[in-house]
DNA sequence: CCATAATGTGTAGTGTGCTACAGAATGGGG
DNA sequence: CCCCATTCTGTAGCACACTACACATTATGG
């Protein structure tokens, strides 16, 4: 490959990776996103509000509420209202989305594995360093 | 910042560099995409074949097709059809884009020092060869 | 030379990201 | 207590990424 710019470089592993994500995932019918969704859900007992994802997934609202849509539509989510504060709503995950909750958690450590496939300890510590590092440099 | 994959890291950074170019190009009515298909077509002497876009780019060739149609629209480009063979499209930037396009190079660049903010030489060059990787992890 | 493969482009439909605007519910200060 | 700011959600419209399908042109092999 020819010589890039660093941000160029990261585009195109992004887009590498979600398009290898999405073919995995079009088993389970789901996304790369909604994969990320499923397993938040999971990890945070299997409910939380819609806010809550927002700021996990770190993405405007109203990516938030079209992912939330799909998701539900297909089956994987439920939504109702948070009867304490009428303004939150309250996601929470169908038990169909429940058993593939753990298999998901895997799915994200073996794409992990692959994308680092014959880097070291020391070095995947350095890159994550350089990661944070660059993407406060963003803020 | 919380934990987390390496993946999922990549996609936040990339997230915030499209959205801080966006915002830096809206005075010259461009967009990131944009930017980069007129950078590539000043080097190129002005002109390229649709498909040398699309393999320079690194995209399928209905999203080529969107993004040369959005710019045709907005006057940056003209095409034509190649009459040595007539299945090429031919990409020309118009005078007025031209005018820009060094410009261009040099917002690339101060975008990439921002990005690289107080990394040394020796760093930039590791994280070059790591990035390098993951993407040939990839293929 | 002609049938078939390969190549380049286009369209349709979907998913995920954004901004800008709007509405409902809650909270707080005068 | 009520007005106003804040918070959460929703819609509209856009950009750009994809796959799947279709068509025209060119190249190639029998």
């Amino acid at each position: 490959m020819k010589h890039k710019d660093i941000g160029y470089l990261i585009k195109n592993i992004n887009d590498k990776l979600k398009i290898n994500a999405d073919a995995d995932l079009k088993h389970y019918n789901l996304t790369l996103a909604q994969s990320r969704v499923l397993a938040f859900l999971d990890k945070q007992g299997g409910s939380a509000t819609q806010k809550e994802l927002e700021i996990y997934l770190e993405v405007s609202h109203p990516t938030v509420v079209g992912i939330v849509r799909r998701m539900e539509q297909n089956g994987h989510l439920r939504c109702h209202m948070d009867m304490n504060d009428k303004r939150n709503k309250i996601i929470e995950l169908t038990e169909q989305a429940k058993v593939i909750g753990a298999e998901m958690e895997q799915r994200v450590l073996a794409n992990e594995r692959k994308l680092l496939a014959s880097f070291s300890q020391e070095d995947i510590q350095k890159l994550m360093q350089m990661l944070l590092k660059m993407y406060n440099n963003l803020e």
